[in-house]
DNA sequence: GTAAACCCTACTAATCCGATAGGGTAAAAG
DNA sequence: CTTTTACCCTATCGGATTAGTAGGGTTTAC
């Protein structure tokens, strides 16, 4: 299940690149647009800023805005960022990789079996799919 | 992430299938050889064997057993049943839909028009995976 | 210098997950 | 026909996570 702060954050990225090039957007206006909890947003937009997706200008008249082009946003980087793992399962995890401490060996393992095609599947749609296709 | 249940589910089901035909395999057994909890495992076998994926005997001598051919168990209708809707969010789940309560509309959507992507491509690997695939 | 708007930390209520407890029921063995 | 084996069922619980709240601090425009 998707969680609430990625669903928002994606929201929130697809608002931003949807402005003209070099509008800065106000958090409240996305919260109000969107329907999202002024703070909890705060702390998304944060997030993302922090991981060099947006840029933030402070003081009056300031807000957020893309630091690269829509195309250039990948949805593998906004959920990793936001959701974590994009696998179901770490073990068959790129990024986050971690063992099973039940699983005696990975190869064998039906689990695992399985959810490498999901991971694989899900990656390439994510992998192909940036922000400018959402909008 | 997939939950332990579902994750102890297919590997029980698994188990299971590796048996010869007929055979009748205890809880103790496999929550041994899978380090599984006992009692939890009980919980999983039970919810298998009410939406017909198992049989059960009782008695000395008895245990669980599949009531269709490896082939025929699809991991579609395991992964539904233990772990609820495959889609990341309610609003594009085939089986278990629901209205966003915040989005007004569906149809323009960012999370919407991803999320069905990424649901497509992983239904098309669960339902052209079955059971006898996996052991 | 004051109002606007982002920055940051800490806390909390609610929910879910994995597991446990404790007994009930059916079937086979002897 | 009694005992043992093994499945059946409900209730409960601790811990982790999620979604959201509180409450300031800091920077910038005017």
């Amino acid at each position: 299940m998707l969680s609430k702060k990625t669903k928002y954050g994606i929201k929130a990225l697809t608002f931003i690149a949807r402005q003209e090039k070099g509008i800065k957007v106000q958090i409240a206006t996305i919260s109000d647009e969107e329907n999202i909890s002024h703070k909890f947003l705060e702390s998304i937009l944060l997030t993302l800023r922090k991981v060099g997706i947006l840029g933030a200008k402070k003081g009056k008249g300031g807000g957020y805005y893309l630091l690269k082009e829509a195309e250039q946003v990948k949805m593998t980087e906004v959920i990793r960022t936001l959701e974590g793992p994009i696998a179901m399962v770490p073990c068959v995890s790129l990024n986050f990789y971690e063992k099973c401490d039940d699983c005696p060996d990975e190869e064998t393992c039906s689990v695992h079996k399985l959810m490498i095609q999901v991971r694989d599947n899900t990656l390439n749609v994510l992998r192909n799919t940036t922000l400018a296709d959402l909008v």
